[in-house]
DNA sequence: TTTACACATAACTTGTTGGTTATGGAATCA
DNA sequence: TGATTCCATAACCAACAAGTTATGTGTAAA
């Protein structure tokens, strides 16, 4: 996991516009652009560029049929978040083993 | 755990010479602020700003040992990130749950 | 008690971002 | 075909963010 694939996942999720966003489509499922704009008090294409954000982030896909552009959220794409949290984590935690290697090796 | 709290604690890890920091102190552990500016390519004032900002949403904690800022990494405020994350895949998996209890009750 | 040091804050500059209105392109409907 | 609808993109603007240099404040050292 590279330090731009987080950094896009973390701007992206940076924005709370663009958090409620990904909150609507994760508990509601698929919605096409207008209907996820009247959900919002924002303008339609306001909208729309928040969604080309969640989408280079990997957060949504979209699914043209028509007219319409019907997005929904990617779950998965949140793995690297847990990723880098439990990696953080690790390297927390290794310090104390650290520590406790050198206390074993000055007890001998 | 409000929006609110949710926003300083993305905010914060979105810049990633903040995050570079917070991983620093992770792996690290407690480090001066001159200590971190030596590690960063930065200015001091710079890295200042960057630690009020993490110290604002809970990631840090400063301890003032003589002239010196001692600054610590706070795991334990990552766990807000941890939560909002399972939310949404409560989120998502409560539309299946929805989904199954509407064919149950067709079903009958 | 002056000087030097560690850090924070102020003032400023510049690039980015989140919003707007206006417009364009593709699909549907009359 | 012409009008309408849905969405994306362009052009623009105001606010913000991340960096800089300059300065202030408190502590240690000479």
């Amino acid at each position: 996991m590279t330090t731009s694939s987080h950094d896009a996942l973390f701007k992206a999720l940076s924005d709370p516009t663009r958090r409620a966003i990904f909150e609507t489509l994760c508990s509601g499922g698929e919605q096409t652009v207008g209907g996820l704009t009247a959900q919002s008090h924002i303008s339609q294409p306001a909208v729309s560029k928040h969604l080309a954000v969640l989408k280079q982030a990997g957060l949504v896909l979209d699914r043209h049929e028509g007219r319409q552009t019907h997005y929904s959220a990617q779950l998965q794409a949140l793995s690297p978040l847990l990723d880098w949290t439990h990696q953080m984590k690790r390297f927390w935690e290794s310090r104390f083993d650290d520590l406790e290697d050198l206390l074993k090796r000055m007890d001998q």
